[in-house]
DNA sequence: AGGCTAATGCATCGATTCGACATATAGCGA
DNA sequence: TCGCTATATGTCGAATCGATGCATTAGCCT
């Protein structure tokens, strides 16, 4: 997340993280313990490169580009992301906020077809001897809701990634 | 979690985190070195009495028992619950797997109002100059995939709640 | 019967993240 | 002037993650 906002321009730590906020929907921000230190180590690494502004005694002001190898680094990771990246919903929105970065259409789709492959294969959330339950079978209420309000989540996402693979689509699989 | 699957039943921490995992969708298992401390925690707290089974002495197998402090503790915690437990999609549906427990209706229902109240005030994902940008404003289709599918997310659970709410009224607010 | 593979089950380790706190400047209203 | 809020960078202990180790049991093939 941070490589891709700083790929968009130069910005504090402070405006990193308010962005990082509102891309979660304000439902779970990142914390300064987690921020300071990734910065740090994307820094260490070369991916970052931090500037000293205005004020650099008591009030340090530090603005954060991204060096060419951080952009290299933002293509590979949105190039090559798998497990959690894909199926957690929370890690994926992530991913599809700075997908239209990879320059290539046909890396772009194929992590697009990953969460479809995903969110196709039929999974419950409750289980009894091992076969998933149904909304129907479910009598506590709050259960079914959590099947009821997925359901939902999951036909809206699978629909728009189907048409956005079938829209521009070159390639017929 | 731990609490509320132990409180169906006795279980081992293996068993207990195949149904973490079936919780979360498969989206995002737990893991070994999260569980066991937070099991070691909870029996050094008093909620979880482990009891060794067959095999003691090579292949130990361990049985988990929630003990009634356990249960108050459950109670308490699904009560009380606030901050990202309420705003979090994943936190939120690990409450409501367990929420029928709570023995009184009106704190169940408080906990559903402050989780509508929460999907209720407006919130976009993109930000411009400090207001939301709507899914027109945004060209970038990747990122209007995002808005379209929160949007029908936010849309089916907040139906879900209402409907809830309303259903066995007894306190017309 | 023997051997291979997968699943079960408990546990630890280093790296990362969380949540609370510390610190300083600036602006604004009572 | 006092208090509150926003901006801004950081630290620290506790919790979590992801990988790995290790032993036992179950199933399956030949």
């Amino acid at each position: 997340m941070i490589l891709g906002f700083l790929a968009e321009g130069p910005m504090h730590g402070y405006e990193l993280r308010r962005r990082m906020e509102q891309l979660h929907g304000y439902a779970h921000p990142v914390s300064f313990g987690t921020l300071y230190p990734a910065i740090a180590r994307l820094a260490a690494a070369g991916f970052v490169r931090q500037e000293s502004g205005p004020g650099t005694a008591s009030a340090r002001r530090i603005t954060l580009h991204l060096t060419d190898a951080g952009r290299a680094e933002l293509y590979e990771r949105l190039r090559t992301a798998e497990g959690t990246d894909i199926t957690d919903g929370q890690r994926f929105m992530v991913l599809l906020a700075f997908l239209s970065m990879l320059p290539d259409k046909a890396e772009r789709d194929a992590v697009l077809r990953r969460r479809l492959e995903f969110l196709s294969q039929p999974a419950s959330f409750f289980y009894e001897d091992g076969h998933p339950l149904k909304a129907d079978d479910i009598s506590d209420p709050y259960r079914r809701g959590i099947l009821v309000s997925a359901r939902a989540t999951s036909r809206a996402e699978r629909d728009w990634l189907t048409a956005m693979l079938t829209a521009g689509a070159k390639e017929p699989s």
